[in-house]
DNA sequence: ATCGCTAATGGACGATCGTCCATTAAATAT
DNA sequence: ATATTTAATGGACGATCGTCCATTAGCGAT
């Protein structure tokens, strides 16, 4: 309950307990990661992040040259761990740009991407990227990768509607469902308990459905 | 440019510069506002806020305690201040609820409410509440207010559609409108360059008009 | 003018911060 | 078997953290 378990299936896994820098990388950054998630990036010092991964104190300047920058090595990768979660729930339904949008919405809804560890490193590390530039770097990738997708998404619904609103059209649903979402994560964090992952789904897709009447039709009246 | 200035003016004000302890209390939570407003709630230090203040270092101690009850007063004292204002600007329109719930989307989106300090205030708040019970008692304060004025105003409005859908409609608008300003915020934290008012204005209204649409008629087809 | 009260001061304190490096030890090359 | 390389160790270091208190100084009461 302390600080073992975690970290020793590193060496359960393949036999790459020492010697590996890798695996000390990842061992470090896991330990980042699970520290933030549970007391804060606040109280989140080199002595707790080494205590929990069971590592020495040199490793962090020893492979990442810093804290500052382990915590961005962090940053980095708890970004792609979103994206290679959501990048395979939104694969699996490509058969129009309708239901990307709605695969986006709930898989960024899931408890897989959104969890109590998540979004409390997400808040952590969207704090922290007002004085941490190595960390500013990749905070806000998760916002441009959506908007990317959802704009693309959103165009070619937009063009069966009026021609004079196609382009603000698609992009006020672009922004209007990413902050909503944004919205959703802090909500969530505030209080994981009282939220449900069934009304989220359903207000986003109302909020979608207003924007377009012909698409995004849901089951209630 | 470098700590002095902004709490100079209580001396030049009514002279009341020494020997107040209202005055150096005041004094203390502005300052420690204002330095995670520009330096973030991780490198507030004790030494950062009496140095802005221009007191002694025992004054924290003194006049409330420690640094973990001066946060949690900070935070009291910013949802009072986000309060103050909200309610000025909202008491000025209340011919009917539809006015009531306008004029809460254009006050939250203000530029008097919602700035690169308040925003940054806000959340360094929100992620500390998870550590600091003190800070926790204030920070949700702002949802919780705003969730009882609007859901009282939207179960008027929800009158006057279908019955079976009442008690949902008025609950989802609600939330969906508080989580739709909480994700305003975030995204103006992220890019307060980027971000318009009007449009953010203009998306909220539409994602009301949405769920009510005989009410929340916007001037653009 | 003197006393009493308390706001205010600022240095001392131990704890802890992040960084760094001399040393150890494991894996590879010779 | 020996030498070389380098991942890994853990203690030392100065800086800074938040707390605390002996002391000073301003203000009202007597």
């Amino acid at each position: 309950m302390k600080t073992s378990g975690a970290n020793l299936d590193n060496s359960a896994a393949k036999r790459p307990a020492r010697r590996n820098p890798e695996s000390s990388k990842r061992a470090l950054i896991m330990a980042t990661l699970d520290t933030i998630a549970e007391i804060g990036i606040t109280d989140t010092t080199v002595s707790k992040i080494i205590q929990r991964a069971g590592l020495s104190r040199g490793m962090i300047h020893l492979h990442f040259g810093g804290k500052n920058q382990l915590l961005a090595a962090a940053a980095k990768s708890f970004g792609q761990e979103y994206f290679d979660e959501l990048d395979h729930r939104v694969q699996q339904a490509t058969s129009g740009p309708e239901d990307v949008i709605t695969a986006v919405i709930q898989a960024d809804l899931s408890e897989a991407l959104m969890n109590e560890r998540s979004t409390r490193i997400w808040h952590a590390f969207r704090g922290a990227a007002n004085s941490n530039d190595g960390i500013a770097l990749y905070s806000s990738t998760r916002d441009k990768r959506l908007r990317d997708t959802l704009h693309s998404a959103f165009k070619k619904i937009a063009q069966e509607y009026g021609e004079a609103e196609n382009s603000a059209l698609a992009r006020d649903a672009t922004f209007g469902l990413l902050v909503l979402l944004e919205g959703m994560w802090v909500d969530y964090l505030t209080n994981a308990n009282a939220f449900s992952r069934e009304v989220a789904v359903s207000i986003v897709l109302r909020f979608i459905a207003g924007l377009f009447p012909n698409h995004f039709q849901q089951s209630q009246s």
